[in-house]
DNA sequence: ATCAATTTGTAACGTTATAACAATTACGAC
DNA sequence: GTCGTAATTGTTATAACGTTACAAATTGAT
């Protein structure tokens, strides 16, 4: 049976629209979103989104600044929590969709480069731009659309 | 014997802004520097970071919204076009500095792990953060002040 | 019931980035 | 020279992204 919250969820409204898309959503575009729900301000938004990301369950494309739900590597929610090294995203700069990867030699490269330079390393972001496999297919790239 | 330009070169006045230090500035940040040699409007400092870019001479860091002069791995300007991949950066979140690094190894990481998705990678971003060598002598962190 | 802690709402503001269009400068053709 | 054109720069306004400060509501204890 399913728990009917006393107070409004943002979050699970949030993670609701996330959920089942490889688009990322920009806070604007949620908020647009959960207009009918009776959320009306960014800083409701992003104080939903806050937790989200503390939780794991959603991930910032730092280049979109927009957010797409955490789907691991082959689909299934993982439980990395945030900000672990050696995870990144691909980003189609046609269709926007992203997905996401886990690859331990990733981590491993960057905690070298990290200590190369005498750094201590906490947190890391790695996005590839470029075109995914459907849309690789359907000619030229048109810039970022 | 330098040439003085008969127009003012935005460009080349934000390029000696950025010179000669490793924390990053936002354009606003450029924009208020440049104030004193009469560039007054957003539009003028954003159209010169897009050909610095474009020249490579110039990286943004995407999760700062904020750009730091290329340095190259050694401190000496490279010649990497803009995108390429296997460049990455470090990020002090305590003192801001960011350092340049250019990894081979890592760069066939990603584009490993693009072809694992049946991605084509074009660019690509890697930003490190975490604690500089002078600052993870000071103790711990506070958060990214 | 009263209290303090937590969560949510509201309004205003600050920062980052772009769009649309006018004015100026450079430069070759005439 | 001056005309025409392209490239660059300036101006104004607006869009997009994000935060601050504080008020109101909910909760769970005492
Ligand atoms: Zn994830
Ligand atoms: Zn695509
Ligand atoms: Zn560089
Ligand atoms: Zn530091």
């Amino acid at each position: 049976m399913t728990e009917k919250p006393k107070r409004r969820d943002t979050a699970g409204l949030i993670a609701a629209e996330l959920a089942g898309t490889a688009k990322p959503h920009t806070a604007y575009e949620l908020l647009e979103r959960l207009r009918p729900s009776g959320v009306f301000a960014p800083t409701t938004v992003y104080r939903a989104l806050e937790k989200l990301l503390a939780s794991g369950k959603i991930h910032r494309i730092e280049s979109l600044n927009a957010f797409v739900a955490c789907r691991g590597a082959e689909g299934a929610p993982h439980d990395h929590g945030h900000g672990e090294l050696g995870i990144g995203f691909t980003v189609c700069d046609r269709c926007a969709a992203v997905a996401e990867f886990e690859d331990a030699s990733l981590q491993s490269r960057i905690e070298a480069a990290a200590a190369a330079g005498a750094f201590v390393p906490r947190s890391s972001i790695v996005e590839i731009h470029g075109l995914c496999a459907a849309c690789a297919g359907e000619g030229p790239a048109a810039g970022r659309p």
